[in-house]
DNA sequence: CACTGTTTTGCAAGCGTATGCAATGAAGGG
DNA sequence: CCCTTCATTGCATACGCTTGCAAAACAGTG
């Protein structure tokens, strides 16, 4: 009943010649004449033999496996992400374990460890933290930890991110453009490098312009917390007559909250910026202002540094951060001088 | 430099027995006395080894892992199972491979392949199809497949699905009680189950009442195909007062279209209903009627469904559909009689 | 043809674990 | 105290492959 699986010592034998003859043919960068390639390739195309990963991940050590691990997938930034990721991977011979974790240290150490059992090649954080503590353990074990659109103040670990810092100071550039006055800030998940650096731009870029945020609020990356804050803020005598969200996720809510729930029209009693550029706000129904992280870019760079650190055997910590554009779309006025 | 892996032997050597029984102590269901427990424990502990799975699953034949062949990540739905199915594997000791796939035959061909060369214990496809072909040389493996969220007439596989004829039929008779007489489907694709069984059961239930469709128009399970079929619907001497989209995903475009470029008002002019109750769908911009997919009871019945076939080695096909209830919103008038 | 340099090839040793088997020891009954 | 029974333990092997090493085959040169 159990179809046996194929091994190189049967292909060797139909083929009649040795089990390392095999091995070679199907192990690249091996030398082998052309002749028993044929006859290897002959034997194993009719026994239908494919190579076990695993005991070549035995041998090796090289499980050709990354262990992604993602935390907020309600977030369409991410999927998109994974999909991304997970192509840019296959596309190079790698696959991609994933492990969904809460953002609890514990989690992640449990998940982490998890992970290193699997003899992972490397590992990609999907903005979750790490202790330095981890990633210096897994360094120990010759495993690169990249961290995706994340950083680490300090820690000497591998960030890709976006430039947000630039991003919340072009956002608060473009808004006194416009002639906001009081410009709110329902920022990301304080405990994030993300949602601090964009904070930072942002209060960097108004006062360059001699203003200072009207408010600012931690939205914890999470719908009904930036809806309370939304609400926080409108209800009062002076309310802002523009909010930067920390990310499209979040300025969704806020827009939901802002139009269906307090009856306010967006840009004109409001104006909303985000951040992300996700699908979602290009839809009409939100057609959302906000800062492109260019995922491509990220996506490329993060795979490309994981896999050099697994070539190359040495972890040497970088960090990049990528430029991305504002994107100007209706839930923002016209700058002045720019009304059509 | 390289921390070299501990390994059993090493711990076997600080505790002072032999390497078989530091391997019953971390093998669930072997014998050892208290006693060697506790010194392997505690050796284990001090060295800090964690048994290596790539050899255990050299020498058991099982890896736990189970392969994910996902397609559409940007239909919120999948990310959402993705998740749950990550989780709910990872909870029993599982998990989670994933696999991106175009639904090109070649293409998922070719990652069943790979996949099977990882010796993943169970593969589950979420809205891919696959031919029977390939799921018997699976079974021939010994490896389990359930097709999540989809199915295969005739074909022997495993299938967990909504009852998406009886959600057809559902929207159909709710329709027609709300006083709808052009009811138009842009439906799923048609070369998908769920696709063809919506459709099914939107024509039958519109049958019983002695109505017929409007209008049906394929919308591929695409935004663009969907707003497309929306102009072509509206661009009519007797346009339809409802629609019933296919899934969420596409409603979500029909309703862009609507609103933004035709300048309709929904449920006013149009009604529309959808189907799956992603997360977006309660959102007050959408506020979507549609039918739920049990999520949760599907992604259980799936886990439950691959773990049982992996344990018992046996593998009867089997299917389950689970019905799912229409939750109205206002993307759809009141239904005659029950007027506020 | 002898000699050297270069491929190609087979042998055999492992990678880290699980497990059948036989040996050991402990426990219990008479 | 002896014999039986059963749990525990160690030994040795196997899982399917890669790879260092040395032998063998080949090619090229004078």
């Amino acid at each position: 009943m159990e179809h046996a699986r194929i091994t190189s010592l049967q292909v060797a034998e139909r083929a009649g010649v040795s089990q390392s003859a095999v091995s070679r043919v199907f192990t690249p960068g091996a030398s082998a004449s052309a002749k028993t390639i044929a006859k290897v390739r002959k034997a194993a195309e009719e026994l239908g033999y494919r190579p076990n990963r695993v005991a070549r991940t035995m041998i090796t050590g090289k499980s050709r496996i990354i262990g992604l691990v993602v935390a907020y997938l309600d977030n369409q930034f991410y999927p998109q992400a994974l999909e991304h990721l997970s192509n840019a991977l296959q596309e190079k011979g790698y696959h991609v374990l994933v492990f969904t974790a809460t953002n609890s240290p514990e989690k992640v150490e449990e998940v982490m460890r998890d992970l290193l059992d699997f003899q992972v090649d490397g590992i990609i954080t999907a903005s979750v933290a790490v202790t330095s503590d981890l990633t210096v353990r897994c360094n120990a074990a010759g495993i690169p930890v990249v961290m995706f659109n994340r950083d680490q103040d300090g820690a000497d670990v591998n960030a890709v991110t976006s430039d947000n810092v630039n991003g919340g100071r072009k956002v608060a550039e473009f808004l006194v453009q416009c002639g906001h006055r009081r410009i709110a800030h329902i920022s990301g998940w304080d405990g994030s490098s993300t949602g601090r650096d964009r904070r930072r731009g942002f209060s960097e870029g108004l006062a360059a312009h001699g203003h200072k945020p009207h408010q600012i609020i931690d939205g914890m990356y999470n719908r009904d917390t930036a809806s309370q804050a939304t609400r926080d803020l409108m209800d009062s005598l002076t309310p802002p007559d523009a909010i930067f969200v920390g990310n499209d996720h979040m300025a969704f809510a806020v827009m939901d909250t802002l139009r269906h729930e307090l009856g306010l029209k967006i840009p004109q009693d409001v104006a909303i910026v985000g951040f992300d550029d996700v699908p979602l706000a290009a839809w009409p129904s939100y057609d959302l202002t906000t800062v492109r992280q260019p995922l491509n870019r990220m996506v490329e760079a993060t795979v490309d540094m994981v896999i050099a650190q697994i070539d190359e055997g040495v972890i040497a910590p970088r960090r990049v951060a990528f430029d991305g554009p504002l994107i100007r779309r209706s839930s923002t006025r016209q700058p002045k001088g720019q009304e059509t």
